[in-house]
DNA sequence: TGTTGTGAAAGAGTTCACAGCA
DNA sequence: TGCTGTGAACTCTTTCACAACA
């Protein structure tokens, strides 16, 4: 299949014909009307834009059972991403090959920093390690920071930090649970703070349906 | 400190007032006018209709890394979710204990999910093995499934399956960290398939700035 | 002819601004 | 007086619909 239309592409997506010709054509005029999108040169193109023809070396520090979940998962080197180093605090591990890459010790880490180049950390320590951790990979040289510690990191300008909360797509998942379970029975309450009376006609948004803080 | 203004919370949380207390309202009336919002109230009120303040029994299928980190991960207690049980498909970690939990064999998926009335489970396997597993826990009454295998699952209408993805947040530090690096250099391209002439004046939106596609 | 690329219209989401109330 | 709750205005996103064109 050479091409594809922007009629199949969004089938596939579920999303709007539309909405995607509008969305790529922000990155450039890539189609042929009449024919469509040549898939090979509209793969590298997104590709290009989203950054996955680049090789990003990034650093794991951290190598608990998150850590080394990371190290192995398979995702990575096709988007372009490359394990340059693990690295752990603990002494033990130090040396030990995970996902045949061995662990080096925190001690060293600005040098490994430099040695390759790193400028993407991933932190999976523990809470209270993670914003230590987080000011030496910075002073070492790293710009974006991915956090998997349940704690909020403070960076200087000019750093990117996103957080990964492992629980919140589980929150969601419950929140909808929620609304399946209650869906004729009255409202699961169970008491809350005593004193303040609830009021019984505003719990629910004004469409009656799902209120609208949730994602769908 | 007893109660909050919209005011300060938006500040905290870095949002509009506005759109605080509009959010707020679809909830109810839970403030006071002169006053601001009962902590204590508030923080019951958002807690139930999040479901936060219900049980929610949940099995992890796939005790490698990844289950066991989630296993180990602290921040589901805290938002209703008791991790009822723990299934893998390798004997040798049956009746091992991991996080305090011991490990059951695949063979009395039902029966777990039956016994302990879970409507929720997390897939943490190897691609390979997600789907039958999903279908699995499906047919024994599972109706919200979490899936951490990077393969998209199908399942019957009135079951929500989320997808998480551990490299896409790497994605997008990746995006902006090649902005960073791209803001006065030309555009990194390197080749790309032959044939086919790049229009460089459409690379970039609009705006000339951030192609829409991308979350901020 | 068939499909893109895109103005214009419609729809959602956010912010303003102030009446209403404690 | 001070802060909420919310209609109205504004802004951003999505969809429609069709001219342009390979």
């Amino acid at each position: 299949m050479p091409t594809v239309s922007s009629e199949e592409l969004a089938a596939a997506a579920g999303v709007n014909s539309a909405k995607l010709r509008k969305d790529f054509s922000y990155l450039g005029s890539y189609g042929t009307r009449g024919v469509g999108y040549d898939v090979e040169y509209l793969v590298y193109q997104i590709s290009r834009e989203l950054g996955l023809t680049q090789d990003w070396p990034v650093v794991i520090v951290g190598i608990g059972n998150l850590g080394a979940a990371l190290a192995n998962y398979g995702g990575f080197a096709s988007r372009g991403f490359r394990v340059a180093a693990l690295i752990d605090a603990d002494p033990a591990l130090t040396g030990r090959a995970v996902a045949g890459i061995p662990v080096q010790h925190t001690d060293d880490l600005e040098k490994i920093i430099q040695d390759n180049g790193v400028s993407i950390g991933v932190i999976a320590t523990p809470a209270g390690a993670a914003q230590q951790v987080c000011d030496r990979l910075v002073a070492a040289g790293v710009t974006s920071i991915l956090n998997f510690a349940p704690t909020v990191l403070s960076v200087p300008d000019g750093v990117d930090v996103r957080k990964v909360d492992l629980s919140i797509e589980l929150q969601i998942l419950a929140f909808h649970e929620q609304r399946k379970a209650g869906e004729e029975a009255a409202t699961p309450d169970g008491g809350g703070p005593a004193a303040v009376a609830r009021k019984e006609s505003a719990d629910k948004g004004p469409d009656g349906d799902v209120p609208a803080v949730m994602p769908a």
